[in-house]
DNA sequence: CAGTATCCTTGCGGATACTG
DNA sequence: CAGTATCCGCAAGGATACTG
């Protein structure tokens, strides 16, 4: 029905009138995290694979450096999305893992990620004809 | 149920595998849309009050500036997820409306934009905690 | 092994002034 | 009215080298 579509656009007006608060700032930045580059990477191999070391990161991560890597799970980590665990020994270990609320995120971004590869032809298609003209 | 969470990040494996495929760069650009400072915005927007000129779009939008306001509806348009028709008259006219692609797009980021909402004060706490450590 | 430190390029977001 | 043009600071993302 085309009616229920409508329906959810008017029910999240409540939503979006508070887009002009004052923490407006803090929830765009959580909201960043699905257009980071690693972010939605990490998380979902920690959601599907449990902890990780940070190597074991890297390899599921193909190309990311260890700058980025560690600046992805800093800012994942202070957003309580996931943990960080060190075994405090003379051959280093950290381990990673996702938390109940990274796991929250995780389910409520599939969707969208989901929807956008479905759609990646018609975003080619249609960017192609705008940078034509 | 638990499980049922579970068998959803499971499912998503086979988007996630796609990651590391050549237009991953495509797909985290249209998700960046999400953690843009005017994008949801316009979006919602246009979604809920239907069409409407620049200028009014940019009382809606508090504190945009003309760059950005023009910015992000290039961005948006390129992507297909609005249109922008100029009607072409002496005293200028330029009215920009949701396409149903950008609808598709905006009730899929409306559950994740909401769940943070409804979690800002437990990202405050936990950015709190982190950042005095 | 799990990071830092340094340098670089690109794009975001904003301020201000100007225009067909 | 609906934009451009120009300048700025800052953060993302990456390359490369180094370290406890």
């Amino acid at each position: 029905m085309e009616s229920e579509r409508e329906a959810l656009l008017q029910f999240s007006s409540q939503f979006c009138e508070e887009l002009s608060n004052d923490d407006e700032g803090l929830k765009r930045e959580i909201l960043a995290h699905a257009g980071n580059r690693w972010s939605l990477g990490v998380l979902h191999i920690l959601g599907t694979n449990g902890p990780l070391r940070y190597g074991e990161l890297r390899r599921y991560l193909t190309g990311v450096t260890q700058r980025m890597l560690t600046r992805t799970l800093r800012h994942l980590e202070r957003d309580g999305l996931i943990s960080r665990y060190d075994y405090e020994e003379k051959l280093r270990r950290v381990v990673y893992a996702i938390t109940d609320m990274g796991k929250e995120m995780l389910l409520r971004m599939l969707p969208l990620w989901s929807w956008i590869i479905t759609s990646a032809n018609y975003f080619r298609e249609t960017r192609a004809k705008y940078d034509s003209d």
